[in-house]
DNA sequence: CCGAGAGCCGAACGGTCGTGCTTTTATGAT
DNA sequence: ATCATAAAAGCACGACCGTTCGGCTCTCGG
């Protein structure tokens, strides 16, 4: 790897922890200039404008939650067992030992993106949510097939609850500094799942 | 009602629509008196800092809220009809005929604020979105003396629960424009009422 | 009906934002 | 070691931010 491209990863890292408390559009070049021990113009370089430093980030938010959430979790045997591993490692992301300093990035991202103007970006992070939505149904629809859970069940539906109760982890936790989000939010996937078995 | 007071509610109400689609940091003050045909300086005096102003909006949100949802549901009998009654105005809330332009504005002020450091607006904030749990609890825990909901239903984790639902709601629909996203609402809705019966 | 005070405006301030340009410094293949 | 080139810095720009201030205009109680 290249100096530039070692510099740019390095970056590139620090912005994701950056946008993860104050999100995409509090992201300042200057800010993440001087984190990185960079000049403005310097770090400006590398992305040659602060759409495609948001793009980066997206990317390199994508990247690291596959690698620390989805493939480990796709490690677990098909059905139920993989389908806890996610949700486990989802927690641990959103919260937990494998949490950026401002919570889930994705959950921060959704509540400004989600009113704003269509773009690259907003298109880019709304098909981030899209693959991960997909593959919750794809890990629960597996479990169908091996007998865990109801036949007549709907993977999108299950997937729309589950993104739901990790919604509201985030909203009590973070916002509300409720000392039990993780114990509600642990509850109500044990609802969801009691609710889905034959 | 003096003329100041008039215009100033004049300023609140569309700074409310505005805040629903760029958030209370993206709301600015020079946008905001264009649209009111102010000038900067004469609607900055109505304010005294922006601080001020956001304070006001989140006051003038949470007045209108009561006033157009939890009031008219409150009318319902009590128990689960009251709970239909406040599920359903809170999907017109977030979307129908009571919706503001950028959607529900407590989820998206959610978002930007989880992260803030403390402060008179975080804190007035995450008052109002505790007093809005506390309601749901309360309507559930008559849904039990009324013999509609088991005894033993946690009325806390209800309001948990729904809360998911609903950000759920707003996620599927506004960000990622999901046209079932009223659907699987409603679905997830009745899910929780048949999981909480006797 | 008149005068005090509320309401409002125009201009300007210091600050920060994203973004170009030019110049200096570091890299790495030959 | 040399040198083309990549990487970073320095500096300046226009735009917009929240905020201040002095003066103009309208409102409304006595």
């Amino acid at each position: 790897m290249s100096k530039g491209e070692e510099t740019r990863a390095a970056v590139l890292d620090e912005a994701l922890r950056m946008a993860s408390t104050v999100g995409l559009r509090g992201l300042t070049i200057g800010a993440l200039a001087d984190r990185t021990g960079l000049s403005k113009s310097g770090l400006f370089a590398h992305f040659r404008s602060k759409e495609q430093l948001q793009l980066g980030v997206i990317e390199s938010a994508a990247e690291t939650f596959a690698q620390t959430v989805v493939r480990p979790a796709l490690k677990a045997p098909r059905g139920e067992p993989r389908l806890r591993a996610l949700f486990d490692r989802k927690l641990r992301w959103d919260d937990g030992d494998l949490a950026l300093p401002g919570g889930c990035f994705f959950a921060g991202a959704a509540g400004e993106l989600d009113d704003a103007p269509p773009g690259p970006v907003r298109e880019r992070f709304v098909q981030a949510e899209r693959d991960y939505l997909d593959m919750v149904a794809t890990v629960f629809r597996s479990g169908i097939s091996e007998g865990h859970f109801r036949a007549d069940a709907d993977p999108e539906q299950f997937a729309y609850d589950l993104q739901g109760v990790l919604l509201s982890h985030h909203h009590a936790g973070r916002l509300l500094a409720d000392p039990k989000a993780e114990d509600r939010a642990r509850t109500a996937f044990e609802a969801l799942l009691r609710a889905a078995r034959p």
